[in-house]
DNA sequence: TATGAATGAGGCTTCATTCAT
DNA sequence: TATGAATGAAGCCTCATTCAT
């Protein structure tokens, strides 16, 4: 989608605040009205953007994860997965940039519009709970573990791969793996 | 601060981007030129009052914690730390709202000793390694440890403090009280 | 004709500048474009609508009175003509509003005979001519009493048909009907 | 109020559908913001000017009035004052079209901000009620007697003064006059 | 220090109208 | 005839910021 393409390009350039409805539309070749013949206003570009890179984010470690097969634990599977959305994300900062804050401002906004944010969440969820089936494997507190770990993710991994800091993502990831393993192992029962 | 004061009343009740200037100079009873006599602008305002409350929780929480004087083991203190600084927030969900982006970041307090302007550099980190020192206690991965607990219960209380979902803070608590223990126990080196 | 019926329940719901000419279209189960197949702009519709609409009330009126072929006075003629305007206008005063400032304008009725296309001019004025012959009746000033028993009419009724104040129809009735009787006595020559 | 002015001259020369509020502000050698310090809306600025005109042309009439203190009849008093009216509003043709096109709307608009026309009339109202006080005069339907010849006058005036047709108003107004003689004669009960 | 009227850039949104199909 | 996507002029309105007092 060309305007949706368009404002990806200058909410990634500009920020989100900076980016004009005008911009949108003269970028994408358009005529200024063009834009409210597909959407509301700038959230709502925003949100329809936010959903379309999860989904491809989340399709392509699925489709990675396809490949192999073999018979993984979960633990493996779940940090595989983890890892390739890490590497995505590290070779895409600026999308995650765009995404955490756009999340972090659904979250807080005064409408109730996390209808994007919890389709997001609800999507990385079913993913993991197919992974669960996938490796025949039970947890104690299955909900509260998989917003755990999403959570812990999201929010340790942002600073590393945005600006490196307080450490690099490469420093990071070791302790990071072995806390999840941690958990997990707590958590699992049959297998 | 008149200004802060008002500033702070407006940022909960319309959020910070429908707040207006004029609004938090009215509301503080003053003109609106006075405004810029005393900040550059909105977000100025706005850092400074999340500099001055997240100092107030956090010297609130250490006051806490000075009660309890007895032999606490570091996780103990750890605990009773963030399940007060959790409690204040669930009885400010607003506050929690306003501030919650900037958490984890270098608070300033500023006092005035005899005219003297000294400025306390001083962070959830700086106050967490002083834990650390008093139970005696060393860590394996000191700087790792201290910023995943941090970010992890920031990010996973925020959803269930502000808006009970996907459960409220009393059904995460243990969970998220017992991983935190994993996570400790597994660091502890020397005690 | 689908688009002036579009139209006219368009500008009664929602007043003449709400009413877009998408929203005519859209209403009419055709396209955008075809609107302008038919007419100018929203200004040529409406003055159609006024036009036709006008010329409906007054051929009922006209009806009206041919039911009655006995010898009624002019001013019997008049007065039931007036009350049926009135009554009708009562019944719809949503059309009222709409007309109202075109009121007393020329009416323009257009009927196809054949194939032949025949204008006839017929306006209120026109009507009470006619309304003068039939009652076979002179009158000293008769374009200016004309054009001031519409003009009364019109303006005095607006008010209490369409909102009831300073007081309704009803109560004002006979004194209207009176002041019409005392210039009518007074302008009338043979009879 | 020099913006009252500006949106005066302008409503009079293009109309008040074609004056922007951009245009008014400019020609009034203010900023665009300006405007919405001291009026919410255009049609507020409308309102306000009438009801300022009107204010104006009734003050000037009783001045008039006043000048002449011996012992007029009612309708003397009241033909003076209309006659002086009129006179004003043949001499301001801009000023009438302006008024009474207004009033037309605003009796016309949607939202129920009649409060300019209800004011206006009542204004006149209580004028015409001085007049019957001073002439210690009683009529039979007093209301209803000043409401319609309020609304006879201005609606029959009004094309006579602004284009000229049916009549000029030189020819009309022995037509009305006489007219308001007769209803006057009819409604006076005590002298 | 304190004020608040004035500013005008800047963004939003609507909608009549065109035109290629 | 009929369509409806695309256009962009046109207007609306807000609000951070300045400045003379």
């Amino acid at each position: 989608m060309l305007l949706m393409d368009s404002a990806y390009d200058l909410f990634i350039e500009k920020g989100f605040h900076k980016t004009t409805i005008a911009m949108i539309s003269k970028h994408a070749g358009l005529g200024k009205g063009t834009f409210y013949l597909y959407f509301r206003d700038k959230e709502d570009v925003r949100d329809s953007i936010i959903v379309q890179k999860s989904a491809q984010i989340l399709q392509a470690a699925m489709d990675d994860l396809e490949k192999k097969r073999q018979g993984l634990s979960f633990y493996e599977r779940l940090i595989r997965m983890t890892d390739y959305i890490i590497d995505y994300l590290t070779e895409n900062k600026e999308l995650f940039k765009f995404i955490s804050k756009s999340m972090g401002m659904v979250l807080i906004s005064e409408s109730d519009n996390d209808g994007v944010e919890s389709k997001h969440l609800m999507d990385l969820e079913e993913v993991i709970r197919g992974l669960l089936k996938k490796s025949q494997v039970k947890l104690k507190d299955q909900k509260m573990f998989i917003y755990t770990i999403i959570e812990l993710v999201n929010s340790t991994c942002y600073s590393p791969i945005v600006s490196g800091v307080p450490f690099t993502m490469d420093e990071y990831k070791p302790f990071l793996y072995h806390a999840i393993k941690l958990l997990t192992d707590d958590q699992v029962i049959s297998e």
